[in-house]
RNA sequence: GUGGUUGUAGCUCAGUUGGUUAGAGCAUCGGUUUGUGGUACCGAGGGUCGCCGGUUCGAGCCCGGUCUUCCACC
């Protein structure tokens, strides 16, 4: 993996560069659809590279492991293969999972020990079948194994955990040393910050990712419930302390807010499950502020979708019929949300990379935050 | 016509031997969602208990009348 740091913004630490792996080149800053199962929940594979046009999604070890199970995926010969999907993909560790699965899991030293969500059986994830079963999945991208806190955590959990996922760390980068590779391409692998919200923790944690010399660098454990200027102020601490020639990946991040806030503070990746999953809610984000298309308001509303047309489904539909999918639990109204909100999200990386390299930024990062905060 | 049966929220229905402010599901309306346990979750509005009268401290529930639904028999 190579990455090109093309130029930084004047008016704050936004980054535009270029990831080139095996599977292509990605243009950072960039935003990941998750595909958590192998999928982008409810997008074609031809619309996702067509109209959303991504040059990177992502895709869950622990997901993945239940279901096909690794034996599948190694005889399909990796996740690229298996769902038709020739670009980059990443894959998160199952890290998040022992977050969001805490009342099924037991966290140890040697490893977590999950209860399946599918069938209720054990299996446990320690630092080395995570690597392994990352290297069968295949991802251009693997990322280490850590626990992801929860917020609030107080000081000493925070600091026992952001050890122990230190510990983790070096047992994945010794393990992968003695796993090759499964397919004909290389892989990268990501190691991640965590120490909850504490400013010496994050600077403390930082130094040690950094010290390891990894292709690229991670920053967990936010965007959990925490406030939006905590999550910028350990951005902050965080992306000093970070290699400048490496790209920065914050996980699970966010609103479309948060994401160019983020951008501001140097972080060149992201991805959130928020356009994917709120699409099927009902909820679409626009450049000028979020739509509930559930609202009775838009009953008799026939205007497109968004005027801004950036993917087809924006003008070939209206408000009105789109709502009315809705009302109607047609699948198809959670298609076109999803297209809509995937390709606004694209758009809006692209469009903050246009304007770094213009070096216009700051200010127009200002705007637009200001212009989403809106319900309309 | 006779006997039985039914009537409670927009819809389908609960509602204890008569006892606080009559409930549920669906529908409607609003909100939530951040490295996906999500066809999800939370909340709100909505009732002259067919109608009239009676018994009772107290009636959706008991009694009388009346209308209504469906069934059977003339």
């Amino acid at each position: 993996m190579k990455f090109d740091l093309i130029t930084t913004d004047p008016g704050s630490q936004a980054r535009a560069g270029t990831i080139t792996t095996d599977h292509g080149t990605i243009q950072t800053p960039i935003f990941m659809p998750v595909g958590t199962v192998g999928s982008v929940k409810g997008v074609h594979q031809r619309e996702l590279k067509e109209d959303i046009n991504p040059d990177i999604i992502l895709g869950n070890t622990y997901h993945l492991y239940l279901r096909p199970q690794t034996e599948i995926l190694k005889k399909a010969g990796g996740l690229h293969k298996f769902m038709n999907w020739d670009r980059n993909i990443l894959t998160d560790s199952g890290g998040y999972q022992v977050y969001s699965l805490s009342e099924r899991r037991k966290i140890k030293e040697e490893g977590v020990k999950f209860k399946s969500h599918i069938d209720g059986s054990y299996h446990t994830f320690t630092p080395e079948n995570v690597m392994e079963i990352q290297r069968v999945i295949g991802a251009d991208i693997i990322m280490a194994f850590d626990e992801c806190t929860p917020y609030p955590c107080d000081y000493k959990y925070a600091k026992r955990s952001m050890h122990m996922t230190h510990r983790w760390l070096d047992r994945c980068v010794t393990h992968l040393e003695k796993t090759p590779y499964l397919y004909d391409y290389t892989q990268s692998f990501f190691p991640i910050v965590q120490g909850s919200v504490y400013k010496d923790l994050r600077q403390q944690s930082a130094e040690y990712i950094a010290s390891v010399g990894a292709e690229g660098n991670a920053i967990g454990g936010l965007s959990v419930g925490e406030p939006a200027e905590e999550m910028y102020g350990m951005t902050e601490v965080v992306t000093a302390i970070l290699p400048k020639d490496k790209p920065r990946y914050l996980m699970g991040v966010g609103t479309p807010a948060n994401i160019l806030e983020n951008i501001a503070l140097g972080i060149d990746m992201f991805d959130c499950v928020m356009p994917t999953r709120n699409a099927r809610n009902g909820m679409l984000f626009t450049a000028h502020g979020t739509i509930n298309i559930k609202n009775k308001k838009w009953r008799d509303d026939f205007s497109a979708i968004d005027e801004m047309a950036i993917t087809f489904v924006d003008t070939e539909y209206s408000k009105a019929y789109l709502r009315h999918l809705f009302t109607v639990n047609e699948l198809l109204g959670k298609q076109i949300a999803t297209i809509h909100n995937l390709g606004f999200y694209l758009w809006l990386v692209r469009e903050a990379r246009i304007h770094i390299l213009a070096g216009d930024f700051a200010s127009w990062k200002n705007l637009m935050v200001q212009q989403m905060d809106k319900r309309l």
